[in-house]
DNA sequence: TCTGGGGTCCTAGGACCC
DNA sequence: TCTGGGGTCCTAGGACCC
């Protein structure tokens, strides 16, 4: 270490630095293919999914992540499809959070490709934020040979505005004083929190631009969007939200809530089909559950119907739970409640919610109940999942019953 | 062959208790 | 005789984010 040792650390206005990987599962696939540098990239589910990332190339023909995949092929003919490679992406992105934690000790992850840091703590080391940002997306781009784009504010959300203005392969500075002229004509439906049903309202409202937020009175925004999120948006149109990072420490705090869901290829309305689809969801969830040490009381079933309307059933049990099977049964119970005839669904889901540490569970054996049920037959199949695979234990009722 | 899958948080009404 | 509030839990739905 050099001299730079005492003294007061120099003061910066804008310490919070947004960076966000650019179209990131379509860089890594491109990283990992250099042939289709230059050509059109889309990263997606087969069959019914959507567009999870697309390269700029195939942009420019309108090509947008969360696009059904029928949509972009149509409006993209040519460009490269490529299924989602989960195991290279999320070793490029702990390499590229570890870059983030070597400019700052603040940091906070928002998903594989995103994260704040606060770099108050680091201008004398490394300079103004500004440089850091560059001296951030050089080493990503040298170590990695992918590019990202860096907001640089006094407050997070603001931060995250000026980083995506920054796209592709930029840096965007917004220091205080140009706060409300940076945000003002924007559209409200860039503000975080502002999705297509809130941008809708608020332009009924004749609420276009943030600026018009930012001259609305509080108790009308309020009496529009409700009062939280009325709150907000006066701040966020103000450029006041928190200049505070919540840095994730430690092991990581724990879900609230752990679930799956399935579409399925074809609607169905055959219960056999959706109790056994129900089971594997419930295997699934109740496997991480247990890998995650937790259990939990609340038991939700989704049902979303051919024509998308979508409804949700709970039950809350009596004691938190991580057993397949008491999943299981509460979800089936929940789907022949609702009574359905013949009417076809597109996609079931199983969701436990209130979830606390097994540890914390003392069960009340029921009478008549055995210590070792089914608790214990999980924890069999748990291990000899570890040891062999997912596919080596599974309920009679999921192994394959199709003839040659 | 339009519209994934993983989550979080907020709202609102009713039950129930004090 | 009047018709209270506050707090918490449960359920359902909606909106949003990545």
């Amino acid at each position: 270490m050099s001299s730079a040792g005492t003294g007061p650390a120099p003061a910066t206005d804008t310490p919070i630095l947004h960076v966000d990987m650019d179209a990131f599962y379509a860089s890594v696939a491109v990283r990992e293919r250099p042939d289709l540098a230059g050509r059109p990239v889309v990263v997606g589910g087969g069959g019914r999914g959507v567009v999870l990332a697309a390269n700029y190339v195939a942009r420019q023909y309108g090509v947008r992540s969360g696009l059904p995949m029928t949509r972009a092929r149509r409006l993209c003919p040519d460009a490269v499809v490529l299924p989602p490679d989960f195991e290279t992406v999320t070793r490029v992105s702990a390499s590229v959070m570890e870059v983030f934690r070597q400019m700052s000790p603040v940091v906070e992850a928002i998903s594989l490709d995103e994260a704040f840091l606060d770099v108050r703590g680091s201008v004398r080391r490394l300079g103004p934020p500004s440089a850091i940002a560059e001296w951030l997306r050089s080493t990503i781009h040298d170590e990695q040979r992918i590019t990202c784009s860096v907001g640089v504010a006094a407050t997070v959300a603001v931060a995250k505005l000026a980083s995506r203005r920054a796209k592709p392969d930029g840096v965007v500075v917004v220091p205080p004083a140009l706060v409300t002229t940076f945000l003002h004509p924007l559209d409200v439906g860039e503000l975080w929190g502002v999705g297509e049903k809130t941008r809708a309202m608020l332009h009924r409202l004749g609420l276009v631009t943030v600026g018009d937020v930012a001259h609305t009175p509080l108790r009308t925004l309020q009496r529009a969007v409700g009062d939280h999120l009325g709150r907000e948006l006066h701040h966020l149109a103000w450029g006041t939200d928190r200049g505070e990072l919540a840095p994730r420490s430690g092991p990581h705090e724990p879900d609230r809530s752990m679930g799956a869901d399935e579409t399925f290829s074809r609607d169905t309305d055959d219960r056999d089909v959706i109790v056994r689809e129900l089971l594997r969801l419930s295997t699934r969830v109740t496997g991480r559950m247990r890998s995650a040490g937790v259990a939990g009381r609340t038991v939700t079933l989704k049902v979303r119907f051919a024509d998308f309307t979508t409804l949700t059933r709970s039950r809350t049990l009596p004691e938190a739970t991580d057993v397949t099977v008491e999943v299981h049964q509460a979800v089936t119970r929940l789907y022949d409640a609702l009574g359905l005839q013949r009417a076809r669904l597109r996609l079931v889901g199983v969701r436990v919610e209130g979830l606390v540490p097994r540890a914390s569970v003392h069960r009340q054996l029921v009478l008549g109940e055995r210590e070792h049920g089914w608790a214990e037959a999980d924890r069999a199949v748990d291990r000899a999942t570890r040891r062999f695979g997912a596919a080596a234990v599974r309920p009679a009722s999921l192994v394959g019953t199709r003839r040659a």
